[in-house]
DNA sequence: ATGAAAGCGCTAACAG
DNA sequence: CTGTTAGCGCTTTCAT
């Protein structure tokens, strides 16, 4: 809290310059000035004024990143991810959330702003909504990442994961197993992997030249809960692919509760891999997000556009695993493909 | 990016004083002058650089928060509740966590220092090991506060669930749906609540002369189980009383797999009440913790704190809930205290 | 109610 | 290799 630069500049009758260098390992000091003040330091306990060192650089070394919640595991292990990645390269991360809502994500992007961070990293709880906020970051010349979803039209360079391609494989792997009235749990449509994994999954049925049941259902177990009901209601089905796990987990919960069994009467995948999907009540065949790695590319990318090589419309998609338990009758029908 | 106190003074005519009053709502403004200067502040996008407000304020309007790791929601939510309490005193919360290493945690701390936080809020992976650099930053004047565990003597203010109180009620009530070998599956000791609750485990047993029957097992699910299978092996359980739910999951699994039924073989009950708590395969009966109004007491300390109106001493413990789900067997007994 | 001066603690850009 | 000179953008203090 006390001891400054200038003060061990003086008690080492060297000047601040040379005491800043040494610490932050710059060249030009001597190995042997470099070593006096490094002990001295340690010994003193000197901690380097932060906010001054921002001031006086004009930039600090921050990503700061903005996830639309802290109720998701997913998005803070993408956080570690990120952040594995930045403090290789002397980064550290801001982490910020907008409780879903959209005026406090433009008031957090503005806060990261006054804070110089040097890269914005977002997952929008409203891409297409704040798009206009986005697009006034980028023209005051931040640097604006987004990860996970975006909007109707990519304004930033972003990294996401192959939510077609891990639709289509969920839905492959229930045709598979010979199920023919395959429904789909629809997210809210308002964010894009909603819209992918549920046109993933209309792909693969057209394929195969099986019908769409298609029951929008939002997100959240409640909502699951609540969309299966409607969906048991209105339609026959076989199996359904839910388009996140926790609704997933809601969705098993309405089957159950109408006296349904899981997977005999009806199979269910999800979407997620989330912590628990292996611990309900039938544990949840799910498509495996790769968190870890999407932080990481997530973070290789801000460093490389920070850096300034790399394409500023660069948009990496990571590919899905695939992880088969019980509730998808894989067990019962014997194939596993 | 741009835009500073000096080009708004000059493009209004005043100076940036009266900028800088006018935009932080401090007195010595005519109602006229301030209306102006936020109006053209907002019209060009003025966004405060913190970094030199921090420096030349000498302080940050900051809490420092320190969790253990990013894995489990109940830190989450904790955090939350803090912001909650922070934002509405012009707050911030900075995050930082340790991924469970008391190294990575001693530089966590130094970097908020380095920050200028307020206050540092910290929930030590290592209370006793790192109970030095909590002194440390006592000494150079900084607020520190501990939350959810403490090392074996409280060296700084902080705020803790009543795990003992807790635990009582858990075993209490075992007893009261006539459990007699009711078994604990202890967490790591080194932590405060571990103790806390193995404690109040004990006192419960005593009370009404049952024998307790305890075995260590650590957090997590994986050592749940490990720890359930070595107490099956050993003793013969009506009940067990389980430290932390992640374990308690484990124990759940661990049981199942053996053959036994629960609640009728043995009965389980856990401690937390995570969010899949009510998801697994047998839902769990747990004690609750009140995470957000822990989050909110801590956030209230510290700023007591931060202002000098608490004495520095004050220790604050909340008190549990319990909510019976099917684990404990309640619903088969009949009763439900 | 407003402004001028001074400096927070650090680093960039030049000197030497 | 080392030091000097200027600020970074804001707030504090003291005038007016």
């Amino acid at each position: 809290m006390k001891v400054t630069l200038d003060e061990i500049a003086q008690a080492l009758n060297v000047s601040a310059m040379t005491v800043s260098r040494a610490l932050r390992g710059a060249s030009g000091v001597s190995a042997e000035t470099s070593a006096r003040v490094r002990e001295y330091a340690r010994k003193v306990n000197y901690r380097p004024n932060l906010a001054a060192r921002a001031l006086a650089a004009k930039r600090a070394s921050v990503l700061g990143a903005i996830i639309p919640n802290l109720r998701h595991s997913f998005w803070l292990e993408m956080v570690m991810g990120v952040e594995q990645v930045a403090h290789e390269s002397g980064y550290h991360v801001f982490l910020s959330h907008s409780a879903d809502d959209p005026v406090v994500e433009r008031e957090e992007m503005w806060t990261l702003v006054g804070r110089r961070v040097a890269a914005v990293l977002i997952a929008s709880c409203d891409p297409d909504g704040n798009a206009d906020t986005i697009r006034d970051l980028v023209d005051e010349g931040v640097h604006v990442l987004m990860f996970d979803r975006h909007g109707r039209d990519p304004i930033v360079p972003g990294v996401y994961a192959d939510d077609v391609g891990g639709a289509a494989r969920a839905t492959e792997h229930l045709v598979s197993l010979g199920y023919r009235r395959i429904a789909h749990l629809a997210g809210d449509l308002k964010f894009s992997p909603a819209r992918a994994r549920l046109s993933g999954y209309q792909q693969k049925l057209a394929e195969y030249g099986l019908d769409p049941i298609v029951q929008e259902a939002g997100f959240g177990e409640e909502n699951g809960y609540l969309g299966m009901q409607a969906l048991l209601r209105r339609a026959r089905v076989d199996a359904v692919f839910v388009s996140h796990d926790p609704s997933a987990i809601g969705a098993l919960q309405a089957a159950l509760n109408s006296g349904l069994r899981v997977p005999e009467d009806v199979a269910l995948v999800g979407f997620g891999n989330m912590d628990c999907a292996a611990h309900v009540a039938v544990p949840l065949t799910t498509v495996d997000q790769p968190r870890t790695d999407l932080g990481h590319a997530l973070a290789r990318l801000a460093l490389r556009i920070i850096a300034g090589d790399a394409d500023p419309s660069t948009t990496v998609v990571l590919p899905t695993g695939f992880v088969v338990r019980k509730s998808c009758g894989a067990h019962l029908r014997g194939r596993t493909p």
